[in-house]
DNA sequence: TGTACATCAGTGAACGCGCGTTCACTGATGTAC
DNA sequence: TGTACATCAGTGAACGCGCGTTCACTGATGTAC
């Protein structure tokens, strides 16, 4: 495993050093080279897993999707079943990931930056917001769905209860994330997260008319 | 007019030609000298009225709150007093200047990337929310409030409601421009934006507990 | 098991590019008297 | 009103930098026979 001149698992390892150079640097200094030096091969060697700093960028959004829905599942799955609960989970989750990563989060919203072949990562959030969608759906007694697509259209007005937990949620994390509510202490993050986290899954086992 | 050498007033032109170039190439190829570029000065010419680029990129994010702001007041405007009508208008005038500037949205919610000498646009953007504050408290016949910080701390629990209804619709407005809310038909966006806005309403008129 | 060869993965030098920054300059404007 | 001079705003050449990309190469791995 020492001095080797084919790395073995340089896809991967590139991906480690982008997430470390993201998590150090930001978007700012994130450069092919920068990777590479970091993953300590030539400047040259990424391009042979990845064509430019765009696939590779998608492909580390890609990983931060698939930890935010880690996150969230590992956070839900003690607490399956309460709509509240739930709620609160999602809201901690997202806010904690949002801090841990904050470049990730940045980069996985912005449809501008990244390349997706068939958009790939919205559906692996979308996974985890139909598990949500399921459990309001089996509250009301209601079928539940398995694609988000069967409740967008004039169908099923689940989504518009869907886009008030997600919204408020990812509202939240990312005007915390920016300093935007840095007038709240930090000590009343968690009363007012537990709070309107009840306050809206009230609302939400209310079916809307 | 003609053939200056003195510019006159290249500080706004500056500024007017970051705007546009932001709307055109997005952040990516934003620089000192494709600003000078298009407005039509020496590339050096920027640095006597901004120091580097994210001085630039600042006073574009700030007249970007102001934009937003101004949006704001005049959607509110005609419908003053009114909680149900004031969240839907601002929802409307987030998601339009969203959808206009969407890069400038990006920019101004991006605490890493501007330089606030002492925090200008987000008070811009305060005031706004303090508008929308006293709307709440009027309605349950409680003394207004002029600062948010009055709000903020164990004093005033009204902030709880103010942030569902700005998360809520910061979300919205942030998940639709990027595209994570494509699986819902152009059509159905003002018919969700309405009844949700009216169901948050709702809940805002009842004093968090 | 051995050998020959194709393919793959990483190297390191070279290139052109646009960037920010510096610098001596020049032309316009404002002010003192 | 005129003149002299300081200050200000913009110019254009030059610089060093790190970037992405290309290229001939080299060493390791896999495969056919």
């Amino acid at each position: 495993m020492k001095s080797v001149y084919h790395h073995g698992d340089l896809k991967n390892a590139l991906l480690d050093a982008a997430d470390a150079l993201l998590l150090r640097e930001g978007l700012q200094g994130f450069t092919m080279r920068a990777c590479a030096r970091l993953a300590k091969v030539s400047h040259a060697a990424p391009a042979h897993h990845f064509g430019d700093v765009n696939a590779l960028l998608t492909a580390v959004a890609a990983r931060g999707y698939e930890r935010l829905v880690a996150l969230l599942q590992e956070k839900l799955k003690s607490v399956v079943g309460d709509l509240h609960e739930e709620m609160y989970a999602t809201g901690l989750a997202y806010v904690e990931f949002a801090e841990t990563y904050p470049e990730h989060f940045r980069i996985m919203f912005r449809k501008d930056l990244l390349a997706y072949s068939v958009e790939s990562p919205p559906t692996a959030m979308a996974e985890t917001l139909i598990e949500l969608t399921n459990v309001i759906l089996r509250q009301r007694g209601e079928p539940e769905i398995s694609l988000l697509s069967e409740v967008s259209g004039k169908g099923n007005p689940v989504i518009k209860d869907i886009l008030i937990g997600w919204c408020y949620i990812h509202g939240y994390a990312h005007l915390r994330l920016e300093g935007q509510l840095s007038m709240i202490p930090d000590d009343a993050h968690f009363k007012i997260m537990r709070e309107n986290s009840d306050r809206l899954s009230n609302l939400l086992q209310q079916r809307a008319v």
